[in-house]
DNA sequence: AGCACGCCGACT
DNA sequence: GTCGGCGTGCTC
């Protein structure tokens, strides 16, 4: 019997539509739909025209065959998803509790209006002088072709790309190769090799006088015995998880294009995750000097149009390894060998929209779909991934050396600021970090100041009444800033400071607590010579001011440079000797159980800034609790202590890995509607599981408990089996109560 | 998401 | 009497 017809997911997210719909397939599309074959349907009273997804055929209708509607046609320019991305969407909506539409959104490359494409632009980075000594130098060598483009560049300032392959006499193709030799001196505008405007950092360290040196041909001992380990379980056909622990310069990157370079030789793909942040030139450029043109990148800054055409290239074989972000994850690779995780633990693997996926579990349930490996790396693991590590779940490969011999841990300093205040010193610059600031200062080297927090003062307050002023759409605190003006730091609200207490009218109102802002002033009034950046949320806003802050601080053009989280993840400044942790415990008291892992992570990685380079370093933590495990264990550098404390700790208060939470979150613009259902899905628990037992805790008020007008409540609900948690999860999301009664509730779960 | 059907209030 | 408010229900 012929299969004629479709099952279509419409391309709607709503409950009510979360369901596949049956079509005929009309005589001259039969050849063409197959399962993951996107179409246009008409739906709905008006016939709408809508975009669909085949998710599969049957021969027999679902109802008479009279009521069924005909697929128009296909949609143009998309492609077919093989059924392994489809199922994974199947996993994915019921995981994660979002509709299929949602999910085949994030699955499916999509392909948007074609874009009219922008000039690719090669620009010389560098001045005239520098560009004539590279053209005579390349004359003087016969190099014809880089001599032309110099010549070329030296007259224009810049070139089309188009153009540049023109008067090579050349294609795209060849093109390619030379300017990644040649990258060094060159910089293409809007749309390089990687995308867009490479980062700003990554093309100084390219300059830098030693990155060509730097790759290393050799492993050492310990990177060739996770090689083996992998490939011993590679070639006997086994494919596991894999836990890299590599401590910080360990040489994780060299194990990953080892291991990738031989899948590729079985005519398999690889894809490498790395969190944004760390998504630098440099990163980029060490695979593209390993793999050359069979490296494809996803980034943020392209273009739907450029993902789009990046995704084809996977699916058509143009390329083998995609690098990227979370999103990198759904590279249509038709038989895809490995994926590598880079930094495992960062959050970034999260997302944060439905569906809210975890990038590392999915990779896990894509690899084995695959039978692919995955290798998931971290110098200091996320909890949940160490602990199933130590349970056999995953494979433990461990480094324990730095790979560059000559470079050194750098030496923490910890000041207890409890001591500095009983001496005295009621600076927030510590007697410790004023004294090694003064010296990098007069030695010329560079220093990061790590703050926690953005503006100028974390709050304001009545001096009369004590109130702090809120937002009046969110359940925060607005920030002072030095422009004078009041942000709320969650929905962006914006207000001058008032001249009275709105409460009690008093006009004695004063900033409390230290931000950048502050610290930037601060810094200024304690160091009067220095010269001072500062990179935060707010200096940042604008597109590019993130690479121009970094860059200017990596060309030297500052002494201290201060931030908050952007600045400790995956930069590197060789001339930064000092790194200074202004307030270690703002991390430590937030209230979630992840908050000493943040911590420690936070504090491990700044460390890690100090003393990149030749040059030694020194890192000081200021903390009121000098004794917190989270800031010994950092300050130690030891990553197995934190790690026992941790576990400990989680086993015994119960919270995962230790046990599975469920979180149900509930939110409503009504606020005693939001009330109601949530005591109604409490007891709703407790009567439908009541033989399995779950902890249910709450409801409680979401902190903060109201955003954007939005009021949200939180239940929690522990249990040692993660599949009665998953249930309860979906039950939620799909009882009558929320769907009917509590129709203007928004639900959604999160289970760890 | 859209669109229709439907049952109440103030108008050409 | 009718126009239109948006609550409710359905879409192959």
């Amino acid at each position: 019997m012929e299969r004629i017809y479709a099952d279509v997911i419409i391309d709607l997210s709503v409950k009510n539509v979360d369901r596949a719909f049956q079509y005929r397939i009309p005589e001259h599309l039969r050849p063409s739909v197959t399962v993951g074959t996107q179409v246009t349907v008409p739906f709905g009273k008006g016939d709408t025209l809508r975009k669909g997804t085949v998710v599969g055929l049957s021969a027999i209708p679902s109802l008479e065959p009279e009521k069924l509607k005909e697929i128009s046609s296909l949609l143009p320019g998309a492609v077919s998803v093989d059924s392994q991305m489809l199922a994974l969407a199947w996993w994915m909506k019921d995981r994660y509790g979002s509709t299929m539409s949602q999910a085949l959104k994030t699955v499916l490359p999509v392909k948007t209006k074609v874009t009219v494409r922008k000039e690719r632009t090669i620009v010389a980075q560098t001045d005239r002088e520098e560009l004539s000594g590279l053209l005579a130098e390349a004359e003087k060598k016969n190099h014809k072709a880089r001599a032309r483009l110099l010549r070329a560049l030296l007259e224009n300032g810049r070139l089309p790309y188009r153009l540049a392959a023109q008067k090579l006499g050349t294609t795209m193709a060849v093109l390619r190769p030379f300017l990644e030799k040649h990258v060094m001196s060159l910089q293409t505008e809007d749309e390089g090799l990687w995308g867009r405007k490479p980062d700003g950092t990554g093309e100084t360290e390219l300059k830098g006088q030693s990155s060509q040196e730097t790759e290393k041909l050799f492993l050492t001992g310990e990177q060739k015995q996770a090689v083996q380990k992998f490939l011993s379980d590679y070639e006997a056909g086994i494919c596991k998880t894999y836990l890299l622990y590599g401590i910080t310069g360990s040489g994780k990157t060299e194990v990953y294009m080892e291991l990738i370079s031989r899948v590729l030789e079985d005519g398999k793909q690889a894809i490498v995750l790395i969190p944004e942040i760390s998504l630098t030139f440099q990163t980029v450029m060490r695979f593209y000097r390993r793999f050359g043109n069979r490296v494809g990148i996803l980034n943020s800054r392209l273009s739907a149009g450029e993902r789009y055409e990046q995704s084809m290239r996977a699916a058509n074989g143009d390329i083998s390894i995609m690098i990227g972000p979370r999103s990198a994850l759904f590279a249509p690779f038709p038989n895809l060998g490995l994926i590598i995780i880079d930094e495992e633990h960062e959050t970034a693997y999260q997302s944060e929209t439905a569906p809210r996926y975890d990038a590392r579990e999915v990779a896990g349930v894509r690899a084995s779909m695959n039978h692919a490996s995955l290798v998931l790396g971290s110098a200091t693991p996320s909890v949940e991934s160490f602990y199933r590590a130590g349970k056999g779940d995953y494979e433990l490969l461990t480094l324990t050396r730095r790979a560059k011999s000559g470079s050194r841990l750098a030496g923490v300093h910890v000041v207890d600021l409890r001591e500095e205040l009983a001496e005295g010193n009621r600076s927030i610059f510590s007697r410790k970090l004023q004294e090694l600031l003064r010296d990098r200062l007069d030695k010329k080297e560079q220093t990061m100041l790590f703050m926690n927090r953005r503006g100028y003062s974390s709050f304001v307050s009545c001096r009369s009444c004590g109130a702090a002023i809120k937002c009046p759409h969110c359940d925060v605190s607005l920030t002072f800033h030095r422009n004078g003006r009041l942000k709320c730091h969650y929905c962006g609200f914006e207000r001058p400071m008032p001249d009275r207490c709105p409460v009690c009218g008093s006009p004695f109102l004063a900033p409390f607590g230290t931000g950048t802002q502050k610290l930037e002033e601060i810094t200024k009034n304690l160091f009067p010579h220095a010269r001072v950046l500062r990179m935060d949320g707010d200096t940042t806003a604008k597109k590019g001011a993130h690479e121009e802050i970094l860059q200017a601080f990596y060309e030297g053009e500052a002494d201290i440079l201060i931030g908050t989280q952007m600045i400790v993840k995956g930069h590197d400044f060789p001339r930064v000797t000092l790194v200074g942790v202004m307030a270690a415990d703002l991390s430590l008291y937030t209230p979630d159980f992840k908050s000493a892992e943040r911590t420690f992570e936070l504090l491990t990685q700044a460390s890690g800034r100090a003393g990149r380079g030749a040059l030694s370093g020194d890192v000081v933590i200021q903390t009121y609790t000098p004794d917190h495990f989270a800031v010994s264990s950092a300050a130690e550098q030891d990553y197995g202590q934190f790690y026992r404390q941790e576990l400990l700790y989680r086993q015994i208060m119960k919270y995962p890995p230790a046990v599975g939470l469920l979180s149900i979150q509930l939110s409503s613009r009504n606020e005693r509607l939001l009330g109601e259902a949530a005591d109604t899905v409490l007891k709703e628990i407790r009567k439908r599981f009541f033989l399995e037992g779950p902890e249910v805790i709450g409801p409680a008020e979401q902190a903060p408990y109201k955003v954007n007008d939005i009021y949200r409540k939180i239940l929690y609900i522990k249990h040692e089996n993660y599949d009665i948690l998953l249930q309860i999860g979906k039950s939620v999301l799909e009882s009558e109560l929320l769907r009917q009664k509590y129709r203007n509730v928004s639900a959604q779960y999160d289970l760890m």
